[in-house]
DNA sequence: ACATCCCCTTAGCC
DNA sequence: AGGCTAAGGGGAT
């Protein structure tokens, strides 16, 4: 990877594609993070206070942020450049269900999002599908956050833990939170007062760090799991939602006993220890990568043509 | 048209 | 302990 400045103000990352795989397209198209757009042949995102714009042709990436600049550090950090994502599929790609999904995917990575951002965004997400959850962050961001226009295009810096401590539940419900706006209004005020050290979970084991986001109101075990997948470097984590509850149920039912996989089959959720019993699946299963795995088969599926839903 | 289901689930009640 | 249900609202079926 070699960092090199071009001739307009936009900054350069060149990627050798056998070594350092990277597909920018499917990594901000995945899901996983609810703040990029495409506007004409650019990505435009918000990341810590700044926007930042984006493309790759091929091996090379550019980028550009306003109002102030990030170098390419920072470009790598967040787009996890530095995981060694031929030696991690390598690792996961251990039978034909996954290879499937990596062959069509290969180059999509995980982002190393801010953790108090990524867990807002998570309690949103409960029973939401993913282009309201967009809508609610904009929202948020709308009200509470700061205005950049850059490009000619207005964005918004998502708000901090005391813009939204300091509010009240009505003034989040407008953001069409529904339900959410106690939960996040809650949790907002516990990160505020200093009560819980999100940064601080990123050296603290799983299991242990597990407990503390647990005890947030508005967190269950999905949420957590997505909060340490996608920004506290827990790549272990393995969330189950109802995708993964699909898969499960369509590839992987020989792994569990018949009467668990015809319980689940019926219902619409899980209970706690259904969930941790296919979690736990999926981490010995996988190994110390399964959150990459659950990743890739979750894309997957969600491209595949939507019918036995219910299979 | 119109109802019903679904949504990257959690919390509260029994 | 574990099963049941409610909780915005918009889009799909």
């Amino acid at each position: 990877m070699r960092f090199v400045k071009s001739l307009d103000a936009s900054l350069k990352i060149q990627l050798n594609q056998l070594i350092t795989p990277f597909d920018l397209e499917q990594t901000l198209r995945c899901g996983q993070s609810f703040r990029w757009r495409k506007l004409s042949d650019w990505w435009y995102g918000v990341v810590n206070e700044k926007v930042v714009k984006i493309r790759q042709i091929e091996d090379e990436l550019r980028f550009q942020s306003f109002p102030e600049k990030m170098n390419a550090n920072f470009v790598k950090n967040y787009f996890r450049l530095d995981d060694n994502l031929p030696h991690i599929l390598s690792q996961i790609s251990i039978d034909e269900h996954i290879r499937k999904a990596i062959q069509c995917f290969s180059g999509l990575r995980i982002i190393r999002q801010q953790p108090w951002e990524c867990l807002i965004s998570y309690i949103c997400a409960t029973y939401k599908n993913i282009p309201a959850i967009k809508e609610m962050i904009l929202n948020l961001s709308k009200r509470f956050g700061t205005k950049i226009t850059f490009n000619g295009h207005d964005f918004y810096t998502f708000p901090k833990p005391s813009d939204l401590a300091n509010s009240d539940c009505e003034e989040i419900r407008k953001c069409k939170l529904g339900f959410r706006d106690k939960r996040v209004l809650k949790t907002a005020r516990i990160i505020h007062k200093e009560k819980l050290d999100l940064e601080a979970l990123r050296k603290t084991d799983y299991e242990h760090a597990r407990n503390e986001l647990l005890s947030l109101p508005g967190v269950g075990q999905k949420v957590a799991d997505c909060v340490f997948l996608f920004s506290l470097d827990k790549l272990k984590a393995f969330p189950v939602d109802v995708w993964m509850k699909r898969i499960i149920l369509k590839n992987y039912s020989s792994y569990f006993e018949p009467l668990f996989i015809e319980k689940i089959r019926n219902k619409r959720s899980l209970t706690p220890h259904e969930y941790r019993k296919i979690s736990l699946f999926g981490q010995r299963y996988f190994g110390r990568y399964a959150g990459y795995a659950q990743e890739y088969l979750f894309h997957y599926e969600r491209h595949q043509p939507r019918q036995d839903l219910r299979l």
